[in-house]
RNA sequence: GCCCUUAUAGCUCAGUGGUAGAGCAACCGCCUUGUAAGCGGUAGGUCGUGGGUUCAAAUCCUACUGAGGGCACCA
C-alpha cells in the first residue's frame, strides 16, 4: 500500500506497486504527458520503475535541469545504437552525459572522422523517430559478462567484471539494440529530440590511462529544443570571436612561429599590456609586504637534484650543457629553489619572518607538444611568483593576508567570481605522512581563519605539499584557475634552510608557494578573452587615437595627441590622407577605446569631439578638459584608490 | 606523447591530376573629406618541408614540422 507524497505535500494510496508513469496518470493526462522521469526520494530513476513502499515522488519534465542530463546521456546511447548499425564491428565501451552534451568513445580499428557525421546523424534521427520505449532489464553477472564475451565487446565485459560485487547489473534495451548502462532514462528514444549536433571526434585512452588502447570518441551536444542548441552554437561562435590568439593577431598584440615552439613573440602592443599589468602587480606586491628579487635562469643540475625535481620532471627541463665543462645546468622550472639559496644565504633570524620574497620568475618548461594552447599553455613564461618563509604559526596569518591581497587584485582586474578549491595529497609525493598531515591541517585551519570556504579537490596537491586553488570566472562562465597557495614543509629540510629562532637554536621555516595570476602569458589571454579586446582605458594598448578630418588640422591633432602623451597616455595621431568614416572604422576595429576627432571647428576652437568604442555618440569638449577627464580615467585601479584616500 | 583534422599572398578563403585566384590589408595616384569601408591602379605565392606515384601534383601516397580539437600531462 504505497502512499506517495508529491512536493506540493499531497499524498496519493495505491493498493499495490505501482509504476511512475501510473502515479502520473493518476494525477492528470498532462502531467503524464510531460513526466520523462521521476525522483524517488530523492533518487532519479526512470518512471517506468515500480514504487513498492511510501515514498516522496518529484516528477522531471522536460524543463527541470534533469532532463537535459538525461536527453544527453539517451542521446549518446542513440548515438551508439547508430554507429553499430552504420559500422558493424564497432565497439561500445562508455558513453556519458557531459557539460553541454555527451559523447561516446567507441573501439574501432579506423577511427571515425567528420565526414562520417552526416550518415551518423541521420541513422540517429530515425532511431529518435521510431520511438523505441527504454526497456531496463538486471541480468546476472556472469549471463551478462558471457553475452557481450559473446558478441566481441570485451570493452563492455571488463566494466561489468569490474563492477563492485552485489551491485545490480542493468543493461537498458532500445529494440533490438540494448547497452550495458546503470540508467535511469527517459521513456522512449522519442525523447531526446532532434535538437542535437555531432561536434567532433578525439582520441581518448581506455579508461584515461595513456598505457591503454586508444579509443575513438565521438562529441556531441544536445538540448531539449532547436533554439536551446542554436543559442549554444551561438555562444560558441561567441568564444571564438573572444579567443585571445585570433585577437592577438588582430590586435597585433604577439605572435608565435615554428623556431620557439611555445614562446610569446610579444610585439609593442602586446608588450604595453604585459607591462602595465606587470607594473601594477609590482606596486601590488610592494604595497603588500614582499621583497622583489631576480635569481638565474640557469641553474646546475645539483641544485634541482637536491630539491627533488630533478627526479620527477626532468624530462619536462630544458637540459643545457657546455663544450668546455663538464656541467649539466638546467634552465630553471620554476623559482622556488633560488628563492631558497637567497634566503639561505646568510644567517637567518626569527625576526625576519614571515619574510615574503616575490620574483616575476622566468620559467621554461618542456610541456608536451599537445599541450600547448596559445598562451594559455606555453613553454616559456613568467610567474608573478612568491615564497613566503614563516613559522607554522604564522601560516594562518599569512594566509589570511594573502587571501585579501588575491581578491583585492581579482577585483581591480575586473573578476568579481571566485572559487576556491583545497588540493590534498597526490599519491605521488615527497616527505612523510606524518608531514602531509601537519601541512594539511595547518592549511585548513588557516582557511578558517581566513574565512575562506572551499570545495575538496583530492589528490591533485602538489608533490611537496596540499594547496589551495582560486579558480575565476570570465564574463562568458569559463572557469580559470589561477591564484594558488601551497603549504609546504618539504623543500626546506631538502635544501636546509634555516633560522635562529628565539631560543637561539636553528629551526626549519615553512614555505609557502603562492601566485595570484599565475603566469603573465596566461593571465593575459585570458584577460584579452574576458574584455575581448576592448580593454578598460588603462590596460589598453593604444589608449587614444586623435584623427584629423583634413589636412588643415593636422598640426592641431598633433598638438592635442602631444598634450594626451605628456600626460602619460598612450596616443596616436592619426593625420593621413583618409576619409573621417575610414578612420573611425579602422580605428574602431583595432578596439582603440577613445578616438578624438578634429577637425577645422576643433582646431579654430581649440576642443575636440570625443568618441567612445562601441558608442556613436560624441562629446565636445575643451582640450584640457579631455586630458584631464582621460589622465584621471587611465590611471590604474591601484593607483585611483590611492589618490582618493 | 597519443588520436583525428589541418597547412595556398600579411589576413580570410576559393581552387580535387593539365599555365596559381578573390576580397581585405600593403604600395602608388586622384579626392580635402564631419563620425564604422571614397575612387582608380600596382605589386605580392618554388601552394609548410623532404621523399614518392604520374607524361603531368597545390590536388594522390608517405615521412617530418607547425597549427587546431580532444585524451594524457600540468612542479
Amino acid at each position: 500500500m504505497p502512499a506517495i507524497t508529491l512536493p506540493d505535500g499531497s499524498v496519493r494510496s495505491f493498493d499495490g506497486p505501482v509504476t511512475g508513469t501510473t502515479v502520473a496518470e493518476s494525477i492528470g493526462a498532462g502531467l503524464a504527458r510531460a513526466a520523462l522521469a521521476m525522483e524517488v526520494d530523492g533518487k532519479l530513476c526512470d518512471i517506468s520503475r515500480e514504487i513498492v513502499a511510501d515514498a516522496g515522488v518529484r516528477f522531471v519534465t522536460r524543463k527541470d535541469p534533469e532532463a537535459l542530463e538525461l536527453i544527453r546521456h539517451d542521446a549518446a546511447h542513440v548515438l551508439a545504437e547508430a554507429v553499430q548499425s552504420l559500422f558493424p564491428g564497432t565497439q561500445v565501451t562508455i558513453g556519458p552525459s557531459i557539460e553541454n552534451g555527451f559523447y561516446y568513445d567507441f573501439y574501432r580499428n579506423q577511427p571515425f572522422t567528420p565526414e562520417d557525421f552526416a550518415a551518423i546523424e541521420q541513422r540517429m534521427k530515425e532511431i529518435v523517430a521510431e520511438a523505441e520505449p527504454f526497456v531496463r532489464e538486471v541480468w546476472p553477472r556472469d549471463q551478462a559478462i558471457a553475452f557481450f564475451e559473446e558478441k566481441g565487446e570485451r570493452f563492455k565485459a571488463e566494466l561489468i567484471r569490474d563492477l563492485p560485487a552485489g551491485e545490480d547489473i542493468s543493461v537498458y534495451r532500445q529494440g533490438e539494440w540494448l547497452d550495458l548502462c546503470r540508467g535511469p532514462h527517459l521513456r522512449t528514444t522519442k525523447d531526446v529530440g532532434t535538437a542535437f549536433k555531432l561536434m567532433k571526434v578525439a582520441g581518448a585512452y581506455w579508461r584515461g590511462d595513456h598505457r591503454n588502447p586508444m579509443l575513438t570518441r565521438v562529441y556531441g551536444t544536445a538540448w531539449r529544443d532547436q533554439k536551446e542548441l542554436d543559442a549554444h552554437l551561438h555562444q560558441l561562435e561567441e568564444a571564438e570571436r573572444r579567443d585571445h590568439r585570433r585577437i592577438g593577431r588582430e590586435m597585433s598584440l604577439f605572435h608565435f612561429q615554428e623556431e620557439a615552439v611555445g614562446q610569446v613573440f610579444w610585439h609593442h602592443k602586446g608588450w604595453r599590456l604585459y607591462t602595465a599589468l606587470q607594473d601594477y602587480m609590482r606596486r601590488a606586491q610592494t604595497r603588500h609586504g614582499y621583497q622583489e628579487v631576480k635569481t638565474p635562469q640557469l641553474v646546475d643540475r645539483g641544485l634541482w637534484e637536491a630539491s627533488g625535481h630533478w627526479d620527477k620532471y626532468r624530462h619536462h627541463m630544458f637540459i643545457a650543457t657546455v663544450e668546455d665543462e663538464d656541467k649539466t645546468l638546467a634552465l630553471k622550472p620554476m623559482n622556488c629553489p633560488c628563492h631558497v639559496q637567497i634566503f639561505r644565504h646568510g644567517l637567518r633570524s626569527y625576526r625576519e619572518l614571515p619574510l615574503r620574497m616575490a620574483e616575476f620568475g622566468s620559467c621554461h618548461r618542456y610541456e608536451p607538444s599537445g599541450a600547448l594552447h596559445g598562451l594559455m599553455r606555453v613553454r616559456g613564461f613568467v610567474q608573478d611568483d612568491a615564497h613566503i618563509f614563516c613559522t607554522e604559526d604564522q601560516i594562518a596569518d599569512e594566509t589570511v593576508k594573502f587571501v585579501k591581497m588575491l581578491y583585492e587584485v581579482y577585483q581591480d582586474l575586473g573578476f568579481e567570481h571566485v572559487r576556491v578549491k583545497f588540493a590534498d595529497r597526490p599519491e605521488e609525493r615527497a616527505g612523510s605522512d606524518e608531514t602531509w598531515d601537519k601541512a594539511e591541517s595547518a592549511l585548513k585551519e588557516a582557511c578558517l581563519t581566513a574565512g575562506v570556504e572551499y570545495e575538496h579537490n583530492p589528490g591533485e596537491g602538489a608533490f611537496y605539499g596540499p594547496k589551495l586553488e582560486f579558480v575565476l570566472r570570465d564574463a562568458i562562465g569559463r572557469d580559470w584557475q589561477c591564484g594558488t597557495l601551497q603549504v609546504d614543509l618539504v623543500l626546506p629540510d631538502r635544501l636546509d634552510a634555516s633560522f635562529i629562532g628565539e631560543d637561539s637554536a636553528r629551526h626549519r621555516p615553512v614555505m609557502l608557494h603562492r601566485a595570484i595570476l599565475g603566469s603573465f602569458e596566461r593571465f593575459l589571454g585570458i584577460l584579452i578573452e574576458q574584455h575581448a579586446g576592448r580593454f578598460p582605458l588603462w590596460l589598453a594598448p593604444v589608449q587614444v587615437v586623435v584623427a584629423s578630418i583634413v589636412s588643415d588640422a593636422a598640426p592641431y591633432a598633433e598638438e592635442v595627441a602631444a598634450a594626451l602623451r605628456d600626460a602619460g597616455l598612450s596616443v596616436e595621431a592619426d593625420t593621413r590622407n583618409d576619409k573621417i568614416n575610414a578612420k573611425i572604422r579602422e580605428h574602431s576595429v583595432a578596439r582603440v577605446p577613445v578616438i578624438l576627432v578634429v577637425g577645422r571647428r576643433e582646431a579654430e576652437q581649440r576642443t575636440v569631439a570625443m568618441r567612445r568604442l562601441g558608442s556613436q555618440d560624441q562629446t565636445m569638449a575643451g582640450l584640457e578638459e579631455i586630458v584631464q577627464q582621460l589622465k584621471a580615467e587611465a590611471t590604474p585601479p591601484d593607483l585611483r584608490k590611492k589618490s582618493t584616500h
